[in-house]
RNA sequence: GGCUACGUAGCUCAGUUGGUCAGAGCACAGCACUCAUAAUGCUGGUGUCGGUGGUUCGAAUCCACCCGUAGCCA
């Protein structure tokens, strides 16, 4: 049975270049639409820029043009780094599209005159000299718990604690330094407790893998809330209809995103959209996001679909976070790699390969180990998989003019790897890549040993064994062809060559079933060549390098923190600033975050504890110098009384570095 | 702070409902081979299965607590 299905990617934000850490939910969707399409379903596949929200129009603003200029500009990028790494989308579309307009319009109106939309008064942080309303990570202030300074107005990062931006201490608005007001707005709101019923059963292992369904039954527990789909102006995004001065949140039209994408490729390439989306569609409607959007995908988008008419969605797949090297990724390591730089540098398909080979259908993350990664490409593609063809080719080529033969020296080999065709497929289908990669490569290893087994080396030298050693060969490639069917979707240029080098039509799956006799195929040419680990080293450091280009973007880009109100000199000779030796560093029972430090002012000795335990170990500190704020009022926190604090950069967790002054600073100087 | 997931050889990971489950690949060592992009084949050791207690005839597998990592708390 022929299926007919629709395969969409989140959809990355339209303010920063895609990295790898991106990459990984394209790449396994990207897979698994070449897989169906191989099998001979209908497999059609879009994404789109999601390009409205808070933050564009203040990167547009911070760059001096308009949010116009700024999406398109980076669609053009994102679209570029997504060919070059071979993701096949069938329309790469933007969420500032006049289709996305019109479906959510319908769906907001379908929602209102359904009874599922509400609106009441909220008081939110408002920046008087912005004059707008504030998101509160765009609210900075000190934690009304632990006191920490600088956190966010969500939560804070030392003590973990969650609150609101109003009971922040000394709020600081990040767009303008400005002090936040409280100031009332009306917002409009979808009520997702109107679904709960249905969404109790619909979250289910049908619909998402186990895992995932638990997760979300667990926010069941604390009750559905209503969600605000309404932003105020100024806003980048699209005004809700007879709601002037009011935007629809950038969550609410995202994924309507997905609908919108494809009714712009529906219109091209003269598809019926509708009945794809009708409630009783018969088409497959299959969603790839990251564990960060689960609530959006499977509470608010479902029951936002069954709210307006439309069919919900068939599967939800969710995959996990991409580490390197067991971290999170980080530009002071250069393991915050972006999708260009890893190109200018390495393969895609050695990534594609890589991911596949450690993807399963779970959510764990996933770990980019370079140095894994250098060695497992070069076993699997080139030592097992390519060096397949590439011992069988020469002879084919210089001794039988191309020419296979008419008959397999191993038909029941040639039938054990076609036996495993649907195994495979089966593990395609259900996402487990890494389990289909090992089976694959189980079968490589498998046809290495048979070209061992009959050493067609040693029988090129006897005479009148010409026919033999043609049947091995023909054997030897037809192995490497069945793979090539298996591997297809995960290294597709790669097939496309090789396909060349066979001399045929593009492999489907079901010429894994069929034998290639009395053909001609072409002078082989390498088809792949190992990864060299300079590059990768060549990769991470140029990863590295951006660092400081960003930096140097930052006097004039959007993500760098405003520079604070003018003060008066005599407000900074308040601030007594002395060297100080570390003495003594150690951790501090119970403490997240803090160490415990013993800091030498030269005649005088303090205690202080800092958050920046996420960053060192206290043998590293112990005997370094630092700064320190010395006549900083003591401050009573759980562990003691902290007196002063040691002077830090970064933004928090591992990236956090500590002020050393150069050699010759002695402890208690004063710092002017 | 509450909750969830994970923690198995140097590296990356398998281990279905507790009973040959202590495994695979890579890396490493030795041997063989030389058709092949120094690729391939054969042989070999790899480990207190995060820690401590407990349930059981028997636990990597179940329970409790602890440690570490990641995430969720709209």
């Amino acid at each position: 049975m022929t299926r007919t299905i629709l395969v969409t990617n989140a959809l990355p934000y339209a303010n920063g270049p895609i990295h790898l850490g991106h990459l990984l939910g394209y790449i396994q969707a990207d897979i698994w639409v070449r897989f169906q399409r191989m099998r001979g379903h209908v497999c059609h596949y879009v994404c789109a820029d999601d390009a409205h929200g808070t933050p564009i129009m203040l990167k547009a603003q911070a760059e001096g043009i308009s949010p116009e200029e700024l999406i398109q500009r980076i669609w053009e990028e994102h679209k570029a780094d997504f060919a070059d790494f071979l993701i096949e989308f069938d329309n790469y579309h933007t969420t500032h599209s006049p289709e996305n307009r019109e479906l959510s319009e319908l769906i907001y109106t379908r929602l209102r005159d359904n009874g599922h939309i509400v609106s009441r008064p909220v008081m939110q942080m408002y920046d008087p000299e912005a004059k707008m309303f504030l998101p509160d990570r765009y609210i900075k202030g000190t934690c009304p718990q632990c006191k920490t300074p600088d956190q966010y107005g969500d939560n804070c990062e030392a003590c973990g604690m969650t609150y609101s931006p109003a009971e922040l201490i000394d709020p600081v608005s990040v767009v303008t330094g400005a002090t936040p007001v409280e100031k009332e707005s009306l917002q409009y709101f979808f009520k997702l407790s109107d679904f709960e019923d249905w969404l109790r059963q619909w979250v289910s292992p049908e619909h998402m893998e186990a895992e995932v369904a638990n997760k979300v039954q667990e926010w069941f527990e604390d009750g559905l809330r209503d969600w605000d789909i309404s932003r105020d102006a100024p806003y980048f995004g699209f005004e809700i209809p007879d709601v002037p001065g009011k935007y629809f949140y950038v969550w609410l039209d995202a994924p309507i995103g997905y609908m919108a994408s494809f009714k712009n490729y529906c219109e091209r390439a003269g598809i019926d959209f509708d009945g794809f989306w009708q409630p009783d569609s018969q088409a497959e409607l299959v969603h790839f996001i990251g564990k960060d959007i689960i609530r959006f995908h499977c509470l608010f988008w479902p029951a936002i679909l069954r709210g307006s008419g439309f069919r919900v969605p068939s599967w939800i797949s969710v995959n996990g976070f991409l580490t390197v090297n067991g971290q999170k990724m980080s530009k002071s390591r250069g393991t915050f790699i972006m999708a260009r730089t890893y190109l200018q540098h390495l393969n895609p398909e050695y990534l594609r390969y890589y991911f596949a080979a450690k993807l399963s259908s779970g959510v764990d993350d996933l770990d980019l180990n370079l140095t894994d990664f250098v060695q497992r490409v070069n076993a699997d593609l080139v030592g097992k998989l390519v060096n397949i063809a590439s011992r069988c080719a020469g002879f084919i080529n210089k001794r039988f003019d191309g020419r296979l033969s008419t008959s397999l020296a191993a038909p029941a080999l040639f039938q054990e790897f076609a036996t495993a065709a649907e195994p495979i497929a089966e593990l395609y289908e259900r996402r487990e890549y890494a389990r289909a990669m090992r089976r694959i490569m189980e079968l490589a290893d498998r046809a290495n040993q048979y070209i061992d087994e009959v050493k067609p080396w040693v029988v090129a030298k006897q005479a009148g064994q010409e026919q033999q050693l043609q049947e091995i060969c023909t054997m030897g490639l037809h192995l490497f062809r069945q793979l090539l069917v298996y591997i297809k979707p995960v290294v597709p240029r790669l097939a496309r060559q090789a396909e060349e080098f066979l001399g045929v039509a593009p492999l489907s799956w079901k010429d894994a079933a069929q034998p290639l006799l009395d053909h001609v195929i072409n002078p082989y040419q390498p088809l792949l060549t190992r990864v060299d680990p300079k590059a990768v080293e060549a990769m991470v450091e140029a990863s590295k390098e951006t660092i400081g280009d960003q930096a140097a973007d930052n006097t004039k880009a959007s993500d760098m923190e405003p520079i604070a109100p003018e003060i008066e000199y005599d407000d900074f000779a308040k601030i007594d600033l002395r060297i100080a030796r570390i003495v003594k560093a150690e951790h501090v029972e119970d403490a997240d975050k803090l160490l415990k430090l013993t800091l030498d002012l030269g005649g005088a000795q303090r205690q202080v504890f800092a958050g920046i335990k996420s960053a060192y170990q206290p043998e590293q500190l112990e005997g370094k110098l630092t700064v320190m704020v010395a006549n900083l009022k003591p401050r009573k926190m759980r562990f003691g009384v902290s007196e002063g604090m040691v002077l830090a950069a970064g933004p928090g967790g591992k990236d956090i570095w500590l002020l050393e002054p150069h050699p010759g600073a002695q402890p208690g100087m004063r710092v002017t």
